[in-house]
DNA sequence: CTGAAAGCGCTAACAA
DNA sequence: TTGTTAGCGCTTTCAG
């Protein structure tokens, strides 16, 4: 593995000067065919490989769209699980790299380590032509920086009205409105009325917003509705919806007739933790998530949900990303709005098979 | 998005040199409190991102690590099985990004395009110290001379014998031993004696393994063992699966007791071609599968199949890169043999629940 | 169609 | 502790 071979190397070997090397890889059809193939021949011989480094450097673009992702991985989920967990960021991954590729690009990936030292963000962006960036994964004074040197989108995570961000493209879900058709659904439909919200404590403009959500059907039907979520985990994880379930049933007024978690995992930890306790869910408490992670179709009874569009988020966010970077420079920040799913399966009374699904929001 | 400001733009609004600027990101420690302070200032003022092509380029390293995956995507799958369908790729991807987080690096992904014009892994090679490919995924001369110039590990399909690829290292499962042991299960605990191998068309060390272990317990169990498989589906896709059952199913001997699929999304195809029918499985025919794909869990009824951890596969192929990378330059190419594990459930007869599975081969 | 030369932005000795 | 000075390997005018 001594020194790679360069420009240099393969120019020599073949008779010709580094700037013809350069062009047959560039611009094949500029340069004669004899010549090309002479090129090309000694590069093979050589085992040269373009550096992406010198490219990039001089050329001053990648190839290379970036994500930054939380550290998502839920801990308590079990080996097994694991498997089927496939998270929000695998999705968005599969969308922008299926879309990436179609415009001729790589993706870059990293996860925000916890206890990080040095900034993921810089790493990213410093290697990348444009890049997308899942909430809360990155300080907000960071990419205010940096988004002025490059284009950066937004995942999830309302728009920061009047804040610094507000020139970023953003791409959301329908929070709001998911969140509040599927409680519609519970009181309309199955005539629930002692509804429980079990969100996060660290704030999280997504989880505000299915709150929101929540409220605005309470109110609309007229049931009693807290202007607090009933419980606030800790962290969004099996475990903590497991605590949370119990919490809420040992309460001096029993348990709540529904469970409106504010994402699938706490849900799936409900379901666990009421089972344990005895109760059946839908009989004595329904249970409800948000995301539609496909564990939640594993698990019985089958969780009633809001599915996010992941996939095509991520490619969007693509579609964003190569819009900015193909010119229209100055134009004003986009903010998309994605429809999201209401999944109605076992755990709200709706029966095993899942029915038929509407589109909401957006 | 005028021009991005460099270290010299930072070194000249703090009044010091470039070279303190590039200690500043490089070895914090080796400059003055105060000054870094002035140059972290100034940079955040500047909005200034180290560019990671210029830090490569002189550093001779990138940080990041590679995966070159197939393109994958069942174009059968509809949107709605697509969520669960967490395929090979997704989980690969996965265990790397995990095991590169742990050590620093950063992870380029790229999956190749059909029609693609441009050499994959040359651009993906150009642009990291180090990356993993999945069989069959590039043109074995291409890394040929590749893997002279930086570490690559080649994941699945055996190493090839004999062959010019054979100072890579490389990782994979236990086909061999894995088909082995749930064909003897359909044998002996099933009692099935007329089975049907559905493979693929394209050649795939993989595949091959898989049917020789097939072979294997057969005839250990006197079962009458054709040289072939039976089907050789031109995909290994869902309908390429369902067409195998049909095929088979048309003979003029009538159905085999047993479908044994060389992967999961075959199998499910067969499930449903099986279902069309009206022959019941396991009840009229038993099917099988390979890989462990989450909507196995989801079919009806639960597809018994060999499952890969692939995850794992991810993790380790990190691990050899990385030792690779930190010196230990002529060492011999490694090899590893990862288990595989027989997940028991309903499709060979095995009841709907999902039997204790055990781990084998490697 | 091909060559010469000037950088791209940063790191890494080596000095000071 | 900080500055000076070479490149790293490639793209890109501008000539020829």
């Amino acid at each position: 593995m001594s020194t790679a071979p360069t420009v240099y190397d393969v120019a020599e070997r073949s008779g010709v000067s580094i700037a013809t090397v350069s062009r047959v890889y560039r611009n094949p059809d500029s340069v004669r065919a004899q010549t090309r193939e002479r090129v090309l021949a000694a590069a093979r011989d050589l085992g040269y490989v373009p550096s992406g480094n010198a490219r990039g450097l001089a050329s001053r673009s990648t190839g290379v769209l970036g994500l930054c992702f939380p550290d998502y991985a839920d801990p308590d989920t079990d080996a097994e699980d694991d498997d089927a967990a496939m998270l929000y960021s695998d999705q968005i991954i599969r969308g922008m790299e299926r879309a990436a590729r179609r415009h001729g690009y790589a993706l870059l990936i990293a996860a925000s380590l916890k206890g990080g030292p040095e900034s993921l963000v810089a790493k990213v962006a410093g290697r990348v032509d444009g890049f997308a960036v899942m909430a809360r994964t990155v300080p907000t004074e960071e990419l205010e920086g940096i988004s002025r040197r490059r284009p950066v989108v937004m995942l999830a995570g309302p728009r920061e009205e009047g804040d610094h961000l507000d020139h970023l493209d953003h791409i959301e879900v329908a929070n709001f409105d998911g969140q509040r058709e599927l409680t519609r659904h519970l009181i309309e439909d199955h005539g629930l009325r002692r509804l429980a919200f079990v969100g996060s404590a660290e704030e999280s403009p997504d989880v505000e917003a299915r709150f929101q959500g929540f409220l605005a059907a309470c109110r609309a039907a007229d049931v009693d509705a807290p202007e607090e979520p009933a419980v606030r985990a800790a962290m969004m994880t099996q475990a903590e919806g497991a605590r949370a379930a119990d919490a809420l049933c040992d309460r001096a007024d029993g348990p709540p007739q529904a469970l409106v978690c504010a994402n699938d995992q706490m849900a799936v930890g409900a379901l666990h933790a009421l089972e344990r306790r005895g109760l059946t869910v839908p009989g004595d408490v329904a249970v409800t998530g948000f995301d539609g992670i496909p564990l939640g179709r594993l698990v019985r009874p089958t969780l009633t949900t809001v599915r996010q569009p992941m996939l095509r988020m991520g490619e969007e966010a693509v579609e964003l990303l190569v819009r900015r970077l193909g010119g229209t420079p100055g134009s004003d920040p986009v903010s998309l709005m994605l429809p999201v799913t209401v999944a109605r399966r076992a755990s709200c009374g709706c029966g095993p098979e899942e029915q038929s699904a509407v589109a909401i929001g957006a």
